[in-house]
RNA sequence: CGGGGUGUAGCGCAGCCUGGUAGCGCACCUGCUUUGGGAGCAGGGGGUCGUGUGUUCGAAUCACACCACCCCGACCA
């Protein structure tokens, strides 16, 4: 693709070599060089999937990376996606571990409607603002056949009485009913959980990270007092954030929100941010103390210890599928997808060479089944119409974190060869030690993607005191910036549109420093996280 | 919502300028030979050329309109 005018790059002949990064090119149509991706011709033998490199488009090999491992796929509707098998093991890997924390500190699920009457969107005035202009509405609710015979059309007889809104979040309907679940103190606190779809009509669209259709978590609490809900909230984050780098193998900061980046409705939002490959922030989990902006707006009160009528303080927190995007641009790297073993569907696969021969398949089932009874996820490959050397580049563009694979000469030798994708090194062990062996490399991979990640951070995070350094850093290198800032939107706003970058959150664990704010030098008493965002 | 671009086989593209009834690579199917890093050879199947109208003896190709999608901005978990 030309970034000037927008034609496709032309095909080129390159020889088959998944190592060698694609070349760039002047565009054949304009002329100019800002050509950045050249498709690699597949004249010279099987070249299945192509992937950008990321050197060469990043926002491109992120979009291949997606729909060549088989996370996803797009869809016939603008702005929503299909998530493929391997994309939904990884949720559901995600979910059950998340279900899990929430569970352990006392929540239950429930299920709340996917519609939402408009009437509930007029309460809150601040959280419709926030969403109003994003929403899917609900007019008619049958069809009827075309009197040309052409197809279905909406049957303008069964509009109805009150549009419906398809939720973009919950908290609307979801007040309204604990009104009624709530008298007394002895009702809080209620702390309720949903896993469910949601719909904010996006304008621009991305797979996993912004999608028109996404499927997340909201838990949604009440609390008697106000010191309960901020401790709710911040035991919320924790959890995400302990998820994040104890599973995903992704660092976060811990933050709170500045009000022009506060979740419409919201007194404080907490968020865990990360940082991408490409230098970006991405948002990857929120939580909100809300005050009594909801018990208000949906009149939620309760009867205290003294017989005192006092409205109920509120909480609300969320993960989505995009921390499937987040992690794919956490580890991932030109080859395809790297999975934290922790979170992966499948830890280690089985292939024999030559493709399906005995006795190499008795022994894969062999050993496999002896990873599974020490609770390993396996897989044992017995498709006979490929050939070893294509399995393997497809199970590293899937991410699998260890594969085995078994020859003759490892029959005959009593050995297998063991490979990790995290670093792509191989080693051959005797097949007695594979247990142990295979146990402590899926603890060792999981650990090295976050050491590699905390120290991918670490260099990125710049501490910068000169406006002139800010603008430096975040046109040559992206990254993480903390530096000092007057408190002000207007300065915030500035420096958006000066630089592009958001202040991410205010660290919560940022030392108390003196210092001047790095745009107007009005003085500070401690540093922000900025960065260009996802 | 502004600016640009593209619609031809499942995918990626050529053909269009200069109208004559559609082609290449991959994928797919069959057979043989291969098999320690995306196999080779031979044969084969598959397309109302985004939709509509017009010009013409004749339209993938020219004109107009519409639709869809993609990219770049503004907006956003």
């Amino acid at each position: 693709m030309c970034k000037r005018c927008s034609k496709s790059a032309r095909q080129q002949c390159v020889p088959v070599s998944r190592h060698s990064a694609a070349p760039a090119s002047d565009c054949w149509s304009c002329g100019s060089s800002f050509v950045f991706c050249v498709f690699i011709c597949t004249r010279f033998g099987t070249m299945a999937k192509v992937i950008t490199p990321r050197h060469v488009d990043y926002a491109q090999w992120y979009n291949d990376l997606v729909i060549h491992s088989g996370l996803a796929d797009y869809s016939a509707v603008r702005g929503c996606m299909i998530i493929k098998p391997l994309g939904y093991a990884l949720w559901e890997n995600m979910r059950a571990v998340l279900d899990r924390m929430f569970k352990e500190t006392g929540h239950v699920n429930a299920y709340f409607p996917l519609f939402i009457p408009k009437s509930f969107l007029s309460r809150e005035a601040q959280h419709v603002e926030g969403f109003a202009k994003e929403c899917a509405v609900v007019t008619h609710h049958r069809l009827k056949l075309a009197e040309d015979g052409s197809g279905v059309v909406v049957d303008p007889d069964a509009k109805l009485e009150e549009e419906l809104i398809v939720r973009p979040t919950s908290e609307t309907i979801i007040w309204h009913t604990y009104r009624d679940w709530i008298q007394s103190y002895r009702d809080l606190p209620l702390l309720i959980n949903q896993w469910a779809n949601v719909v904010r009509w996006e304008m621009r669209t991305r797979p996993f990270l912004r999608t028109a259709e996404f499927l997340w978590q909201e838990g949604h609490t009440a609390h008697a007092t106000r010191e309960e809900a901020i401790a709710e909230a911040e035991r919320m984050l924790d959890i995400y954030a302990r998820f994040a780098e104890e599973y995903m193998a992704m660092p976060v900061v811990r933050g709170i929100k500045t009000p022009s980046e506060r979740f419409a409705g919201a007194e404080e939002t907490y968020c865990i941010e990360a940082l991408m490959q490409d230098g970006k922030a991405l948002q990857a989990g929120t939580s909100h103390f809300l005050g009594q902006n909801f018990a208000k707006a949906f009149d939620v009160t309760f009867l205290d210890r003294n017989n005192q009528r006092q409205y109920v303080w509120a909480t609300s927190w969320g993960v989505s599928t995009r921390l499937i995007g987040a992690l794919v641009m956490t580890h991932s790297d030109d080859d395809g997808l790297v999975l934290p073993p922790r979170l992966a569907p499948i830890q280690v696969v089985f292939v024999t060479i030559p493709t399906v021969e005995e006795p190499q398949m008795s022994v894969a089932r062999e050993i496999a089944e002896k990873l599974q009874t020490a609770g390993v996820r396996v897989h044992v490959d017995t498709d006979d119409t490929k050939r070893a050397g294509f399995k393997f580049a497809e199970y590293e563009l899937r991410g699998i974190p260890i594969r085995i694979a078994i020859g003759r000469r490892d029959v005959e030798q009593g050995t297998v060869e063991v490979a990790r994708r995290d670093t792509k090194e191989k080693v051959t062990i005797r097949r007695e030690t594979i247990v142990e062996h295979v146990q402590a490399l899926l603890e060792e991979i999981q650990h090295n993607l976050l050491q590699r990640a905390r120290r991918f951070v670490r260099e990125n995070t710049h501490v910068v005191d000169s406006f002139d350094d800010f603008q430096r850093i975040i046109e040559e290198r992206g990254g993480f910036i903390l530096a000092h800032w007057d408190g002000t939107a207007e300065t915030e706003a500035r420096i958006k549109e000066l630089t592009k970058a958001t202040i991410r959150c205010i660290p919560l664990d940022s030392p108390a420093e003196a210092g001047r704010c790095v745009l107007t030098g009005k003085p500070s008493h401690r540093r922000v996280l900025f960065a260009c965002a996802y």
